[in-house]
DNA sequence: AATGTGGTCAACCGCAGAAGG
DNA sequence: CCCTTCTGCGGTTGACCACAT
């Protein structure tokens, strides 16, 4: 915003503490929060003694601190889940974090840059080969194989994700032959509350094929109307509207 | 052994929206 | 309303490491 001052930038034009914490930093910053609370950040940066901005004092604390995040690896599972979130959601990195307890959005959007720009990379040039054959093949209609929607939703992995999210708030998905397809997912509560019973199946199974087949998306983004209860529809739909119609509206072309 | 390349991850930056005076 | 401040998000950068050449 213009005219901000920043977080927590104070008058005297002290030179804020910038790169890696130290372990007497996190200390400081565990040991303040845990005390008086998360937020106010510009505060904690000035009451625990840190030399850190409000703002590196909350990226620390939520990526790194906060009790409850998992360490290490993305599991296949939860590569599953991302895969089919962002689909729907786009770069929403932050409510696909929501689904996955313990992951910040950091992390996943570490994870999505270094894993799947490339298979884009990849599938960009299979696509490129795909049109050069179509070319080569005249007159075939071009046509479009169209699954219901009942046969591709979300798998039960990432339903189960959204689900359990909140018990007491029900994921729907209506449609009827007039309207648009609406999704509406539950409200929230904190990715802490949200448990997982994973079976040991591949997620990946019928997962890839309609992901990463979206060749054509255009068709349908007009039909896009993905309502969410926590933000704006037009929101949602201005970063993949595309993607969220093959997962809802069976626009799977291959 | 030296250098190049790519992957990973923590952290920063800029922006937008919300809230409050 | 307007302005300021706080908060959160998404994009980007840079350091570090492992592996390849």
């Amino acid at each position: 915003m213009v005219g901000m001052m920043g977080w927590g930038a104070n008058s005297d034009q002290q030179e804020w503490r910038k790169g890696p914490w130290t372990p007497e930093e996190d200390k400081l910053l565990s040991e303040y929060v845990n005390l008086h609370g998360e937020g106010r950040w510009s505060s904690v940066a000035r009451c625990a003694g840190l030399n850190r901005t409000g703002k590196s004092c909350r990226l620390r604390w939520v990526n790194y601190l906060r009790p409850g995040l998992k360490r290490g690896h993305i599991t296949p599972q939860e590569e599953g889940i991302i895969i089919e979130l962002h689909a729907l959601w786009g770069n929403k990195w932050s409510t696909i974090a929501r689904y996955l307890p313990g992951r910040t959005d950091n992390e996943i959007k570490n994870y999505w840059r270094t894993h799947f720009k490339k298979k884009e990379k990849a599938s960009a040039k299979q696509d490129k080969k795909k049109i050069l054959r179509q070319r080569n093949q005249p007159q075939q209609n071009c046509t479009t194989t169209t699954i219901s929607t009942t046969d591709k939703k979300l798998s039960p992995q990432a339903e189960e994700a959204i689900m359990r999210s909140d018990d007491n708030n029900a994921f729907t998905y209506h449609q009827n032959m007039d309207q648009d397809p609406v999704v509406e997912l539950p409200p929230l509560t904190t990715s802490s509350d949200i448990s997982y019973a994973w079976t040991d199946t591949s997620p990946m199974d019928g997962l890839w094929g309609g992901l990463w087949n979206l060749d054509d998306h255009s068709q349908a983004s007009d039909k896009c109307k993905v309502a969410l209860q926590n933000e704006p529809a037009t929101d949602n739909c201005s970063y993949a509207p595309d993607y969220a119609v093959n997962l809802y509206n069976g626009g799977f072309i291959f």
